[in-house]
DNA sequence: GTATGGTGTATAGAAACACCATACAATTTT
DNA sequence: AAAATTGTATGGTGTTTCTATACACCATAC
């Protein structure tokens, strides 16, 4: 399973192993059953202590994509993730948009951008 | 200047109000050389002390979009983000998107909504 | 069935962060 | 010059993030 973190990334790692399992999920590379690897080998990766990847597993769990069994390991339970407000879920594609005007990409671009990156997210799905 | 916190966001509140003020800037809503309203008017309307509305005020001047003098204001400098890696501007769009894609909404649903988005945002520029 | 190796979990501490209260300093206004 | 307005610095408190280490559960071999 390939995840890269970024250190320059103000993002805490446990958050942006979160977020890169979330992505191959829904990317469809983690199908439903599949077994996780186990939090040593993650951590030993990246070169993290392994309770930080263990709280990246815990949070998966609390919004229901993986299942996590004490001495057994980590299996993708869901590729649907729990309901979610509009609003919440809107909150950061505004904050992400927002940055791509301040850069001064104009709409046709930025579009662009978005439907290349959605064509990558489905993928595996349908 | 309408602003709002929302204490149920994970992000710390200096953030939101960073991004609060980008969306405002993108919007055309703040131009170039907009004073913004003093730290301790905007501390008052959100209820926090004025230190965490000058921790914004700094970063958003990091980032060139405003300009803080000691004893005067603050006022809106630019509405041109500094350069940012490709990757670094996808990155936050990529997770965005991972969340509507585990949401289970199709593709041109979330095109819709990424259009509408871009389409507030857009407004007062070109 | 128990021994062993693999797996997640709990605990405690260090460092950084977010926020606050208060005092300080620069600028503008009168 | 004094007063009012504005951002800044300092110091304190609680939280978060990450680490090191020890613990507990599970699967398998024998």
């Amino acid at each position: 399973m390939y995840i890269v973190v970024d250190e320059n990334d103000r993002r805490p790692i446990y958050q942006q192993v979160v977020d890169e399992i979330k992505s191959l999920i829904a990317r469809g590379q983690l199908v439903e059953g599949t077994a996780l690897p186990p939090v040593r080998q993650v951590a030993a990766d990246l070169g993290v202590n392994l309770n930080t990847i263990a709280t990246a597993y815990r949070e998966l769990q609390r919004e229901g994509l993986i299942s996590v069994r004490h001495g057994a390991g980590a299996v993708v339970a869901s590729t649907t993730a729990q309901e979610k407000s509009d609003d919440e879920l809107r909150k950061p594609l505004r904050a992400a948009l927002t940055q791509f005007v301040l850069a001064g990409l104009p709409r046709a671009e930025i579009m662009a951008v978005v439907a290349e990156e959605l064509r990558g997210l489905l993928k595996g799905n349908k």
